[in-house]
DNA sequence: TGCGTTTATTTGTCTATACATATTATAGCC
DNA sequence: GGCTATAATATGTATAGACAAATAAACGCA
């Protein structure tokens, strides 16, 4: 059998270029979810190496969650973004509405400015930039459930200045229009002052629940947010199953 | 070429059957963390096929975490279980220690009863069932760090029987000995009650961060714990970043 | 037009082979 | 003993070729 002289590539292997490749035009959005990967033979082609290469990358990238393969139809970029199984990042009016409670939101406060060294160092960038900040009330059953104050990056979500927050929640908006890449959370527990008191209709002093999440795509921050919730009102629910 | 007649075999794909084959050795603790898997011609022989066959079942269980490939060593059980990037399961002890702190520990109380109805309830098991039921604190610089409040169930867990829980944390043994496959969290805020504010050293009503967890291993419950943090002194971190 | 049948296409799985690469074990040397 | 060069071995990547299974699309018929 006659052996390729493409065989020893120098740099990473094949497989891992292909992979990388398509992996960025998925993360990236050029490939938005619903978008029809090239067949295994046009892959192929353009890397001019075997199918079984391209089949392998298809088939980890399906493993992961990326794409979803159908026989003769061919392999899609998957709708629901990755964040499957982890400490989901809940649209709190959606998760009232479950319940079948009735959700209340009110804007409390929202300004455009030119982001502070506050703002910075929450949002964790370096130069100069561009924040929406806002703060709002969410509640259930006329009952106050959770003050939210956020800030979110302009440059990463231009739309974000186009949306009318009086209405929509931040919170409902974002998840259903940004997607991301990275999050992280973290929790804590406070005893309410005397102003968030106020604002949720709960006794000083009463035990809050204290979310702070910070979301990244590909390392760009989009947006930081503090969640307060009264203690005896909220339970935070993470579950975890593996290869579900 | 000659084909075999093995080819066409009848059931589930070949492929599937030796990951599951694998996969149940795993996660039954039949190869407990650190075994070494069966080297890939040793698995060509068992299961009668290509190195390539045997490769890929391989290669993916090392993608999804489940052993590591080392290069003229061979495939090993990995340590640490999946829980990559979810809200893990943390080691208070190695926490703690991590930091640089000095960590105590106390064993306020331990027995092993016949599960009551509400022990059954919180492991979520039907029948009658053997429970070791202990109460703990941890403590990071001298100052109380935690309450933690557990059921084993005896059965999923035998070993348990066997250790000395007044120097281990159960915590620490579980998670270094005991695989788990699915986890629920629970986390909300309470106020300290008297009795808990005494074992942790704190003022009554300080806020406390409380985070319930129910383990199983494919369906059977395992433990079932509470820990009450005082709120001040515990940040819970969930970070998640996809394809790491 | 509507429905069942055939066909074509794509993915899924498997084999046999080849060579690359990392790393452990061994042999040899000072 | 301790160091280094060498060989042995397991995994990593890649190829070409086969056949299986699923199914979208084209076809044919009543």
């Amino acid at each position: 059998m006659r052996l390729e002289a493409k065989r020893g590539v120098p740099g990473a292997a094949l497989y891992q270029r292909i992979r990388n490749d398509l992996e960025t035009k998925i993360m990236s959005g050029a490939w938005p979810p619903g978008h029809r990967v090239p067949f295994e033979h046009e892959l192929m082609e353009t890397y001019s190496c075997s199918r079984m290469t391209v089949n392998k990358v298809l088939s980890t990238l399906a493993d992961a969650g990326l794409v979803v393969r159908r026989r003769r139809a061919g392999s899609f970029v998957s709708r629901p973004r990755v964040q499957s199984a982890i400490l989901q990042i809940p649209d709190l009016k959606a998760e009232i509405e479950k319940r079948g409670e009735r959700y209340g939101y009110r804007l409390l406060d929202l300004q455009k400015r030119n982001a502070t060294a506050q703002d910075r160092i929450r949002l964790g960038i370096g130069g100069r930039a561009t924040v929406l900040a806002l703060r709002c009330r969410h509640e259930a059953e006329e009952q106050p459930f959770a003050i939210e104050d956020r800030l979110i990056s302009v440059q990463a979500v231009p739309d974000v200045l186009k949306q009318d927050f009086s209405i929509t929640p931040p919170n409902t908006w974002l998840v259903g229009h940004v997607p991301w890449t990275e999050a992280e959370h973290r929790i804590t527990a406070c005893n309410a002052d005397n102003d968030v008191a106020a604002e949720l209709g709960i006794e000083p002093g009463a035990a809050c629940l204290v979310i702070e999440r910070q979301t990244w795509r590909n390392g760009e921050p989009i947006t930081a947010v503090r969640l307060i919730h009264p203690g005896r009102l909220y339970d935070l629910i993470a579950r975890f199953t593996p290869t579900a």
